[in-house]
DNA sequence: TCTTGAATAGGACATCTGTCCTACTGGGAC
DNA sequence: GTCCCAGTAGGACAGATGTCCTATTCAAGA
C-alpha cells in the first residue's frame, strides 16, 4: 500500500452524543487508529446537522437517545442532507425498540456502549466499506422484533395512562372516550405484548422502551 | 506554590467502569488536568479490589451498576481495605435507588454520566479534599428518598411476580402462602410507593430501580 | 370503488382487585 | 420478660378488569 492509498482510505467520522464522557471516550479510542480521523463532535442532532454542512464525514456515530430530536428522525435528516453518509448507531440498551426503526431509517449498523474498543473501530471500518455491522446477539433481538406487532399511538397513549395508575374509567375521561373503548385498547395491548394483564403489559412496554419513565 | 507543593497535591485516581468507552472518556478528561493522575482502570469491582492492593489511589471513580458485584457492596469492600479512600460514584440515572445506599455505604459524592468535563474534574478535586460533592438537583432527590419507606424483601418478591402478570392467586401458589397474605403485601406496596393500584406500583418500582428488567 | 384497519361504543358475565376488619405467630430490641 | 413488627391468614364486599360478542364510522390504500 502506497502513502497515497492510505490517504485515500482515511475514514472521516463525526461523533454525536450528548454525554461529554462518551464523546471524549470515542475520540480517545479513534486517536490511536491511524486510518480514522475524528472531524468533529456534536452534543445534539441539531448541532450535528449544522456541522454536516461544513464538513463531509464518511461515517457518523450517533447516539439514539438524545434530548431534543429523536434518533430516527436525526437519521432521516442526516441522510436527506448527505445521502451517501454511513450512520452507525450507538445505544445503551440491548432491547431498544428504536433500534428497529433506526435500521429502517437507514442506519448501517449499531453498537452498544459497553462494546470493547477493538469492536468499535472494527464496526466503523465495516460501515465505511458499506457493509452492515450488527452484533450477533442483537441481530437475534432484531429478528424477534421484526415479527412483533407495533402498538398504535392510541394504544400507547392508553397504556401510558394505565402505567400511572389510571383505571379504565380514568383513561376514558382523560381521552374523552368511553371506558368500553379503553377496554378494547387495553385488550389489544395485551395481545400485541403477549401479556396476561395490564400490569405485565406495562412491564413489557417499559422493557421495550415504548413507555418512557421520568429519568 | 512551590514545585514540591504541587507534587504533594497530585491526585491519584482509579477508574472503575465496565464500559470501555466511559473508561477512555474519563481517562482522556483527566489527562488534560495537570493535578490529576489516572493510576489505573478496572472493568469490574473485583478487578478494582485487586488493583487497590498494589496502588494507593486517593480517589476511586466507581460505576454503581456493574455486572458481578453490586455497587454498594463494592464501596464497603473498598473502604474495608483502604478506609481513607474517597469514593465518587458514577451513575447513568438521576433516580437510582442505590444512590442513597451508596452514600450510606460511604461514598463522598456522585456524578451523572452526562456531566460536563469541568464539573467532573471539579468533583474529583472536592472529594479529594474530603468535601462531599452532590449536584443540587440530585440532592433534592436524595432528600426525598430519605423519607421514603423501603419495601421489605417479601414485598419486593411479591411485586416482581405481579410485574410479570401474576394474579394474587398465582403469587400465592409460587410463594406457598395464602392469597390473602399476598393481598396484604400488595396493599402495603401501594402505601409505601404511593401508588393507586398494582400497575402504578410496578411502574414506580421500575422507576426507582427496585425491580430489574431483562436488559 | 371496494376493502381493510383503527377507533369508537355497548351488553353481559365471570374473575380479580383493593380495602377494612380481625387474629395468630415467631424473632428481635430493649 | 415484654413489646413491637413482619409475615401469616381469614371474611366480606364494592368496584375494577378482561373477555366475548356485536356494530358503526371514517380514512387510507388497492
Amino acid at each position: 500500500m502506497s502513502a497515497e492509498a492510505s490517504v485515500q482510505e482515511q475514514i472521516n467520522i463525526l461523533i454525536v452524543d450528548d454525554h461529554p464522557v462518551v464523546r471524549q471516550g470515542l475520540n480517545a479510542m479513534f486517536s490511536s487508529e491511524p486510518d480514522i480521523a475524528v472531524m468533529g463532535m456534536a452534543a445534539s442532532a441539531r448541532e450535528a446537522l449544522s456541522l454536516l454542512e461544513r464538513m463531509q464525514p464518511d461515517v457518523v456515530l450517533l447516539d439514539l437517545r438524545m434530548p431534543g430530536m429523536e434518533g430516527t428522525k436525526a437519521i432521516t435528516e442526516l441522510r436527506r442532507i448527505e445521502p451517501d453518509i454511513r450512520i452507525l448507531v450507538l445505544t445503551n440498551y440491548r432491547s431498544d425498540e428504536y433500534i428497529v426503526r433506526a435500521m429502517q431509517a437507514g442506519a448501517m449498523g449499531y453498537l452498544l456502549k459497553n462494546t470493547p474498543q477493538e469492536e468499535i473501530v472494527n464496526a466503523v471500518r465495516m460501515v465505511f466499506r458499506r457493509e452492515r455491522y450488527v452484533p450477533t446477539d442483537i441481530a437475534q433481538r432484531l429478528f424477534e422484533a421484526m415479527g412483533r406487532e407495533e402498538l398504535s399511538s392510541r394504544e400507547l397513549e392508553v397504556l401510558s395512562l394505565v402505567a400511572h395508575g389510571c383505571t379504565n374509567k380514568d383513561v376514558a375521561q382523560q381521552l374523552f372516550i368511553s371506558d368500553k373503548t379503553v377496554r378494547n385498547h387495553v385488550t389489544s395491548c395485551l395481545l400485541k405484548l403477549k401479556a396476561k394483564d395490564r400490569t405485565e403489559a406495562v412491564t413489557r412496554a417499559i422493557e421495550r422502551g415504548l413507555i418512557r419513565l421520568q429519568e
